[in-house]
RNA sequence: GACUCCGUAGCUCAGCUGGUUAGAGCACCUGACUUUUAAUCAGGGGGUCCUGGGUUCGAAUCCCAGCGGAGUCACCA
């Protein structure tokens, strides 16, 4: 055990407390349990304030944080932000203290506030000498203390941020002081949610069931990748922490349901960098009576919509480049992409000829790569670099894919494709594998992978296979990548930059002592 | 996991060929100011220079180790 000591206060929190017990001198609660009555907004104010209208702004109420101060003797000038921005606040002696007693901006108002403390005003909205929307207060009232000073955020007049709070790891371990300082985090996370909400009204309307799966799964199937594994006491099992919900899913589809979709995250224990986090969100989507072919254009319509409701525009700006989410796009079959971008045609290619052409570009190649591995070790080499605008890369190997169902002219390969956007995969679907025999050749085959040393191949579900038994209807499958889409719509290269609590190394503080 | 870079006040950063008492702006404190807006003016306080060792007469600065972070690569179909 750690011995729990106090920590040093800084200087300002010093302060800050001795503020909090001034006000409690004053017989004021700083942490009042009353419901705040509160009207309007700031944006709100803002945008719909009109000067010939003045009359209907007399009385407004609104609450939020105190985020600068201009005290000039009798008056001042701050500035409160609530959830949808900052509106300039005017406090006035007289007016909040009508009698002869002004202790409430002498002493409340002036010296025990800081920045960052949580206020609500009354009062009615003008404008001033210089154009701001502002509120005159009438009445003012302490809603909670703040203890720690905040990173100071400036803005100038020509918009130029200086001493912006932008260390990273300050941003990620405590989120709350970003999203407080840096409007620009709080929009992108809303966009996050307008996503989220915008596919699902998609999915919605189109009548399928939005569902949910077990995260403690026995068996970590549908997908390939090591796992997070923990233990039932009560069982005296192993549980996994699932990489996939593929499996269950299809289960519901040979349980009747037409259609379902999960939204969820996943976990896999793996390394993190900029686009991965060991968990992460997805949306898996099965259709019963459907094939790739109509997931494609589904996919279309579902992501122009979706750039639509939460853009504005199909087109959109990542990094230099603008990408466009009017369907159609582009759909290139796997082998032609590598014909088209490195002039090699490896159609009919064995194992032999696959790791030639890999060590020929300059890729590490070992005895455990296994075909399709060498397939995709060279489309990502050679192709992927080149996937800027929507792409359907269609028509997959075999052996890279367990669970789609082989094509139906071109042997050897499955009907699955992957739709990349700005070099990144972000969707994944396949015509559904719903022949039980062949499902249970596939999982064989990747034992076969495993046993040559292929650590992600896949593991055999025997549930999975009696379900398929009882028969499963033709069926197609989607996954998304919400986090990836996110980092697309919302401009950012780093996945933690749209995953409000990103994993980190725990903190350790200095004084601390481990175990 | 490998390599490179980084860690100084609440925040953003300077100082780093070793050398008095570690600096700036914002924030903070005291005072002035009833339409300011990066408010202004006068004065002032605030530091485990990430942690622990080492070298040295002397370390924020050099060396080693650790902790934390970032980037690149590897891994991640």
């Amino acid at each position: 055990m750690t011995e729990h000591r106090p920590r040093q206060l800084s200087e300002q929190e010093r302060i800050r407390r001795n503020n909090l017990q001034k006000i409690r001198q004053m017989g004021i609660d700083p942490y009042p349990p009353h419901q705040y009555p509160v009207t309007h907004h700031a944006a709100q104010i803002r945008a719909q304030f009109k000067d010939e209208e003045a009359e209907q702004w007399q009385e407004v109420s609104l609450a939020g944080r105190l985020m600068t101060r201009r005290i000039m003797g009798k008056a001042s000038f701050a500035e409160l932000q609530d959830s949808t921005g900052r509106i300039q606040i005017y406090v006035a002696r007289d007016e909040i203290c009508p009698g002869a007693q002004k202790d409430l901006y002498n002493l409340l108002f002036k010296k025990y506030l800081d920045l960052g403390d949580i206020i609500g005003v009354k009062g009615y909205v003008f404008r001033t000498r210089m154009g701001e929307v502002t509120i005159h207060v009438k009445e003012l009232k302490l809603l909670s203390k703040s203890l720690r000073p905040l990173p100071v955020v400036k803005v100038d007049a020509e918009g130029k941020v200086h001493d912006a709070f932008t260390d990273l790891e300050q941003r990620y371990r405590m989120r709350y002081v970003d999203l407080i300082v840096n409007p620009h985090v709080r929009d992108i996370f809303v966009k996050r949610t307008r996503i989220i909400q915008s596919m699902r009204r998609f999915f919605d309307a189109r009548g399928w069931l939005e569902v949910e799966t077990p995260v403690l799964q026995p068996i970590h199937g549908g997908a390939a990748a090591r796992p997070f594994k923990t233990h039932h006491n009560a069982l005296d099992i192993p549980l996994y922490l699932r990489i996939a919900n593929e499996l269950y899913l299809k289960r519901l589809i040979v349980g009747g349901y037409e259609g379902v979709y999960e939204i969820g995250k996943m976990f896999r224990n793996e390394g993190m960098d900029r686009t991965h986090n060991p968990e992460f969100t997805s949306m898996e989507l099965y259709v019963a009576w459907k094939d790739y072919l109509w997931m494609m254009e589904m996919v279309e319509q579902l992501l122009e919509t979706i750039a639509r409701e939460v853009t504005g525009d199909t087109r959109v700006q990542i990094g230099e480049q603008v990408v466009d989410f009017k369907a159609p796009y582009r759909r290139l079959p796997m082998f032609e992409a590598i014909q088209e971008y490195a002039s090699i045609d490896i159609s009919g290619m064995g194992e032999t000829a696959l790791r030639q052409v890999a060590e020929e570009l300059g890729l590490e190649v070992d005895d455990s790569m296994g075909k399709g591995k060498l397939i995709d070790e060279i489309f990502s080499e050679t192709v992927e670099p080149h996937l800027i605008q929507p792409t359907f890369i269609t028509d997959y190997p075999i052996e890279m894919t367990p669970l789609a169902k082989k094509h139906r002219s071109k042997p050897g390969l499955v009907e699955r494709f992957e739709l990349f956007v700005n070099r990144k995969e972000i969707a994944n679907a396949y015509t559904e594998l719903n022949d039980p025999i062949d499902q249970r050749q596939r999982f064989e085959e990747q034992l076969r992978l495993a046993q040559r040393g292929d650590e992600e191949a896949m593991v055999l579900d025997e549930d999975f296979l009696r379900a398929l038994e009882f028969g499963m209807p033709p069926t197609s499958g989607l996954g998304i990548g919400i986090d990836r889409l996110t980092m697309l719509l919302t401009n950012q290269d780093s996945i933690q930059e749209v995953i409000f609590f990103p994993q980190m190394k725990p903190e350790r503080k200095a004084g601390d002592e481990e175990e």
